[in-house]
RNA sequence: CGCGGGGUGGAGCAGUUGGCAGCUCGUUGGGCUCAUAACCCAAAGGUCGAAGGUUCGAGUCCUUCCCCCGCAA
């Protein structure tokens, strides 16, 4: 089949791959413009384009879709039967969705109708969620409302990262995109409906990165934190200096108190978010909301992310401490 | 020329108005201990990113260059 593939990160590029590597022929690629990015604000151009640049794909990078005519004509032209969408970055207005014969397919990184939006990825790791997926759908003119053709499931680990389900997710993501243009070639594709029962996955905001030690328990900072790794790293004030906090893990109350016979009284009376224990050896200890909080990767302002031994060495953390003061 | 931080023993950092290069940790050797994230003693390990300049004297002040990192996307 003729495909045109629409995508931007790393995640779509290897969906790309994925289809390259099959019998399909992929006449254009779209990816999101170049963008200034890194230090010094150097242009630089998408995973996505970088591959198709690799291997002479023909590549369009349009500034915005809606209203494009110039754009929307070259599309007509090229003639796709199916157009894949995977992580692109742009709403597609129907007069795109109307052009190829055996239409638009969309993968998705969650079990729709769950996690719709721009992070789905991001926020099922942040509510803790056990299990995940990538969905295939038709594209219609919702966010992520579509018709589901095929689904698989992905267990989260406990301790797993958004980074590192991300990276699962991708390598699924361009294997049941390649199944899903196989059962679409044949015909013999399915649709089933989105239930009513969905939810919505917003982009992230800054806000959205804050630990929150009154409201928050210990087990939804632990899942903040490693919901946010390693895009933007969940963050606390200590002493009005920005410290993002990349790994975390959540002590028992009890298994505290029996550790550290000396601590356990001071951490009862302490309020959450107080720094319990601070030692290059022994390590950074937080209260927090039915646990204690053991720092393992920190980062400072200005500075890198290092193990916390490293880090407490430098830069003295007094006990006593409140984080967001 | 987007904004900002930084290069000092193996690691993370300090170094005040220029005046013997330090701290915490690690490493090595020894001691103590049933034991250690414990303690005691000792040792090794630095061209202070590079070049030039000012000075009696530069990690510190002035120039130039190299490298690293954070924010932002």
């Amino acid at each position: 089949m003729k495909i045109i593939f629409m995508g931007t990160p790393d995640f779509a590029m290897i969906s790309l791959k994925a289809i390259y590597e099959t019998k399909h022929e992929i006449i254009a690629v779209v990816t999101n413009p170049d963008k200034p990015s890194g230090r010094g604000m150097k242009l630089t151009s998408s995973p996505v384009k970088q591959y198709a640049i690799e291997k002479n794909i023909p590549i369009y990078q349009p500034q915005k879709i809606r209203g494009n005519e110039e754009f929307i004509n070259q599309i007509k032209k090229l003639e796709p039967d199916v157009i894949c969408v995977v992580a692109y970055g742009k709403i597609l207005p129907q007069e795109i969705l109307d052009i190829p014969k055996k239409g638009c397919i969309n993968v998705h990184g969650s079990l729709l109708p769950k996690y719709r939006g721009a992070a789905p990825i991001q926020w099922s790791v942040i509510n803790g969620e056990k299990v995940t997926g990538i969905t295939t759908i038709y594209m219609d003119a919702g966010m992520d409302t579509g018709d589901i053709i095929l689904k698989q499931e992905l267990p989260i680990g406990e301790n797993e990262t958004t980074g590192e389900v991300w990276d699962k997710l991708a390598q699924i993501g361009g294997k049941l995109l390649v199944e899903t243009l196989e059962k679409i070639e044949r015909g013999i594709d399915t649709r089933t409906k989105q239930g009513d029962d969905f939810s919505i996955a917003p982009m992230l905001t800054k806000e959205d990165a804050k630990i929150d030690f009154k409201s928050m328990t210990a087990i939804q900072i632990k899942n903040l934190v490693r919901g946010l790794n390693p895009i933007m790293g969940a963050y606390a004030y200590l002493n009005d200096k920005k410290v993002k906090i990349w790994r975390v893990e959540v002590i028992r109350q009890e298994y505290f108190e029996q550790q550290f016979k000396d601590k356990a009284e001071y951490e009862k009376k302490s309020k959450e978010g107080t720094i319990i224990i601070s030692d290059s050896k022994i390590g950074l200890y937080i209260k927090a909301k039915q646990g204690i909080l053991k720092v393992l990767e920190i980062q400072g302002e200005n500075s890198k992310k290092m193990p916390i031994e490293d880090y407490l060495r430098g830069n003295k953390i007094e006990e006593g401490n409140i984080l967001n003061q």
